[in-house]
DNA sequence: CCAATAGTGTCTTTCAGACATTATAAC
DNA sequence: GTTATAATGTCTGAAAGACACTATTGG
């Protein structure tokens, strides 16, 4: 059992010195990342930040970090914290992606992560820009991808996430947290049809949101242009995403 | 195998003697575990291992393991392994749950989990029978649970499991894989009904089997009593799960 | 013949999508 | 009044579910 050790820790003497688990074999480290997605401009953007650090230096990647065992209660409030810390975001919707894991993700090793998967509403976005303000960016997201090449697997846990939203646009309520917490039925319409890349029926759409029954309208109007105005409404308190009977 | 119990006693109560990562915390342990699933006697069973070792010596626990940087190209196959090595099962489906992290979960402190979920057809049970038989056994899944109280988190673990079978039942193909590379329609039918705990129409179940495209007959029938016997299906070669337009 | 289950057809009700109409604002 | 968009109503074709009917075996 110990030659295991010896033989394994060899191999992996010019990476990094790791510890081994407790049956012997070298222990891969393992990171949180998260994939944040917001509406600007009417379009799907995500949150990068350049890599000040080797590997991939310079390169964009999501942002991410290792689990604080002092400071995280779970992997859910890791993925939070780094939200916090990374982009100042304090509040989103965020559901885990899934793990990626492989020998080759990561040119130090074996590496393995938990991908977290964010939705934030534009106007929530406070953007520190302060001492490394040039590091971190929203990029537009086309089809499944971004521009630049991004360090790491991170072009495909970003094409997961994607796929997720788009998938669950079609029978969730997921989209309205892309919204602010106060929105129009039109505005929220209209984050369905930009997601989904066609047109919906007014009434049809309608008739979901209703039956759904997770909106409330609060007083109050939005007025935009010389027409009639619109009524605000709210997510019902309390209510968690909801899963409509028929996709949209 | 002693020898690594007492290891394993040795670095617990040491508190943590664990690498630290790169930015200087602790580094949680990490492992994968596998839900699998399978029909026998037409009830829902989960195979379960009594574990040998602290913690939790004696309990119940899903079969899992550390990832094998060496042996492991990346998480799936490490999870292909633990089945294969555990459980003897060598071609399964199977799919990524979700992970599993926090500081309660293990008492020798912050751990995390890839679970995966797999299920089999009873025919291609192969469960040795050697000198740990008594440590391996299938349990009947009651509701989301089973009798005996399980290690670490695994009860949870399995009931997110037996959550997605049921949920996923109503929309994918996947019951096909509790059954053998052969069956009937009726078969199948049985299965959907089973794991959805209530009966469908024949007539629209066989339309949407239909519709999704996913079988095609075989030559030869099957025969179990004095009636018209059924036709034999099997998936069609290369075909991944297929999502249903519409519920069941 | 009968019993039992496989497999197909028909009918009715429901509902999603298309479209029309009304409502309410500014000017 | 006109214009623009919000909000609701109506109509029609498609299809899901309920149910009936036919098919094929052993006894």
């Amino acid at each position: 059992m110990d030659s295991r050790v010896t033989k394994a820790r060899t191999r992996r003497s010019e990476a990094q010195a790791r510890a081994a688990s407790p049956d012997g074999y070298a222990h891969p480290f393992v990171t949180v990342d998260v994939v944040i997605l917001t509406l600007r401009d009417g379009r799907l953007q995500v949150l990068l930040m350049r890599r000040g650090a080797e590997p991939f230096r310079g390169k964009w990647a999501l942002p991410g970090g290792y689990i604080h065992p002092e400071d995280d209660g779970d992997l859910d409030m890791a993925a939070r914290r780094i939200l916090r810390e990374k982009a100042g975001i304090e509040t989103p919707y965020i559901e885990q992606l899934r793990g990626f894991g492989n020998a080759r993700r990561d040119p130090r090793g074996w590496t393995a992560t938990f991908a977290y998967f964010a939705l934030i509403a534009s106007d929530e976005l406070v953007l520190k820009e302060g001492a490394n303000a040039e590091e971190v960016a929203w990029w537009e997201v086309e089809g499944r991808r971004v521009k630049p090449v991004l360090a790491f697997d991170h072009a495909e846990i970003l094409a997961s996430a994607v796929a997720r939203l788009r998938s669950k646009v079609e029978y969730t309520s997921l989209p309205v947290h892309l919204l602010p917490a106060k929105f129009t039925l039109p505005d929220l319409q209209q984050v369905y049809e930009q997601i989904l890349g066609r047109r919906i029926d007014k009434s049809a759409f309608r008739k979901r949101m209703a039956e759904a029954d997770f909106l409330e309208p609060v007083a109050g109007e939005r007025r935009h242009a010389s027409n009639r105005p619109a009524q605000i409404y709210r997510i019902k308190h309390g209510l968690a995403t909801i899963f409509f009977d028929r996709t949209i």
